[in-house]
DNA sequence: CAGCATCGGTGCAACGATGCACCAACACCA
DNA sequence: TGGTGTTGGTGCATCGTTGCACCGATGCTG
């Protein structure tokens, strides 16, 4: 591998020209000295290494990404989308799967940092990210995809979301709309920010318009983080709230994970969507509109906020001051497992 | 941040002996020694700077994963299990999407490099890898994740796959055992060796069984490189054989997202699925048993394959020495898209 | 007791890029 | 001609680890 050095010499100049070169820093540099400078490192097929950069520097072009897991497609969106954002300014990701685990997810934060990475990107943050604001206090900058604002701000952490409270709140409307009286929303344990304020969003709408709102919450084994498990966990759901003694003709998942195995729950018990029950899922992933029928969802501007929290971080590091969050509105895009509710009867299937 | 100085200071000992403490060469040191050097580490919170020590060894613990998109669910799976794999042998990942371009390709193996990875594993690599080779003669150890085994050898390139000409054949074998005997095979643009080696598998099963494999192979538009787009190609795919003159009774996908994509057209135009027509994916992701109804497909030992790719990486990065390719057999899962054919009629839907 | 290993460490020069402090050469002005 | 500015660079110490070369002290041998 070239060294600075090597394109230095046959440049024919030092190597803090050729540095200066390399950093922007032309403003005083004879055209005739810059192209010699440009042709060597051509020449040479020369990269800086980032290792003396940073050791140099202090700071390199990676920034951390944490989510619970990328075999979760919408986290696989999500990456991608930071990925692409970060790419666009320069900057690398390296990619850990927290699996939830705030021990897991300090000591990858740790790591990245012993790896000179000062930004790191959480996806769906916990309730409380107070196990990582001893790193926001060590100087290492944080945003927090999705999560409490409020709250994360008093950790020094900044916040990209999408108002999702506004989520669920637009989906029990629509419902609401089609002359659903008998609306069930399920979360699975609510151990993040983001299902909580979903749940908050549900409650709140169902009360304004009047109805007794029907929460069913999936309890998770002990020990298990499985976000992969969601859609399965969504199966059972979808067989209990089948067999409901007044069944909902309306439901809301958490998200499009969950709704997924809600759907195939409820088909195993002879019910078909959206004829005998309408289902909303909330992300719309683009598995959405591939279902069968094509789901009704709640869309995230994902690209957008992407952008929003590599903008964020870059900032955050760059000036060490806390950034101001952002939340995002989300979109209601109505499909086909939406349908006007029946007049309502008892549960038999029929 | 704490130096190896402070520990050293802390300790009463030198750096170099700090140094070879943290490198586990404790051949010769008193156990006090030891311990007064463990425990200053544990005081201070110590991590080594790994742009230092990647200055100064010339390699890092990082390894580069060139996927087309983690938003495709099965290379968000398997990011997950690499990357899982890795941390189990004291490494990180870093991420990149390529969309299948060979230049993006190049050039985020250069950038990485640069950062002093010494090791890539690329997903789904495109038919001849030769634009890899340079890299590969320049030193980087290259793992491709399924891929043709006897061409990448040819540029040093390690393959670790399944072995996908089987998967096909399974799938084949599965339909004719039902007494299907117009089976379709329906596939993405022919741009990589998975590809290419599934379809090959079709027609050499097909031939066997005495069939005229229909195959149906998606054209992409010029400069889209799209993994998202696969499942809506599905869908015109599926449209498009629900119309055709004799129409199979078996389809089987290149992969479960096009499987998906081909499920809703099928079903757009009014066939039941198994009744009218049955469908068989490849890669059993865990969609696969999500679907209306749950979908036969061929499953990869992922797992498996991922620690076999970290591994194989590691000993070509210890030994530069060429490292022997893997060739994982796949496995059929059978579920209910896959029924006995009926005997044939004419395409009129009754 | 000289001579030589062995043990348990230490000292120092790198690795490659950076950026501050410095400087030669020239222009300009009084 | 001496003093001052400006232009277009250069020299050198430095970041935190590593690993080779070295070294004092102790033990062993003949």
């Amino acid at each position: 591998m070239a060294t600075i050095l090597d394109v230095a010499r046959i440049a024919g100049v030092s190597a803090s020209s050729v540095s200066n070169f390399l950093n922007d820093r032309h403003a005083k540099m004879t055209p005739a000295t810059l192209e010699r400078i440009r042709s060597a490192v051509a020449e040479l097929g020369y990269k800086p290494s980032s290792a003396a950069r940073q050791l140099k520097t202090g700071h390199s072009a990676v920034i951390g990404l944490l989510v619970p897991s990328v075999a979760n497609p919408f986290f696989g969106e999500i990456a991608t989308a930071i990925q692409h954002a970060a790419q666009a300014r320069g900057h690398q990701v390296i990619l850990c799967n927290t699996y939830r685990d705030p021990h897991r997810e300090t000591e990858f934060a740790e790591e990245l940092a012993a790896f000179g990475v000062r930004g790191i990107i959480t996806g769906s943050s916990l309730l409380n990210p107070q196990h990582l604001s001893g790193l926001a206090a060590k100087g290492l900058a944080i945003v927090a995809f999705e999560g409490n604002a409020a709250l994360s701000a008093a950790q020094g952490i900044t916040v990209v979301s999408t108002d999702n409270a506004l989520a669920t709140t637009l989906a029990v409307d629509h419902l609401v709309g089609l002359g659903h009286r008998h609306i069930a929303y399920v979360t699975g344990p609510l151990q993040t920010a983001v299902r909580a304020a979903r749940l908050n969003g549900f409650r709140t709408a169902a009360q304004r318009h009047g109805l007794d709102g029907y929460v069913h919450e999936i309890s998770l084994p002990p020990n298990e983080y499985g976000d992969d498990m969601i859609a399965e966990l969504g199966i059972d759901a979808g067989l209990a709230i089948a067999k409901l003694q007044t069944r909902p003709t309306g439901v809301i998942a958490m998200n499009d994970l969950l709704a997924i195995g809600l759907a195939a729950g409820l088909r195993e018990q002879g019910l078909a969507i959206p004829d005998d029950i309408s289902l909303v899922g909330i992300d719309d992933l683009f598995l959405a509109r591939l279902m069968n029928p094509p789901m009704t969802s709640v869309r995230q501007p994902l690209s957008a906020m992407a952008h929003a929290a590599i903008d964020c971080l870059l900032d955050a590091m760059g000036q060490s001051q806390p950034v101001q969050s952002r939340i995002f509105p989300p979109e209601l895009i109505v499909r086909q497992s939406t349908a006007p509710a029946m007049p309502h009867k008892p549960n038999g299937r029929g």
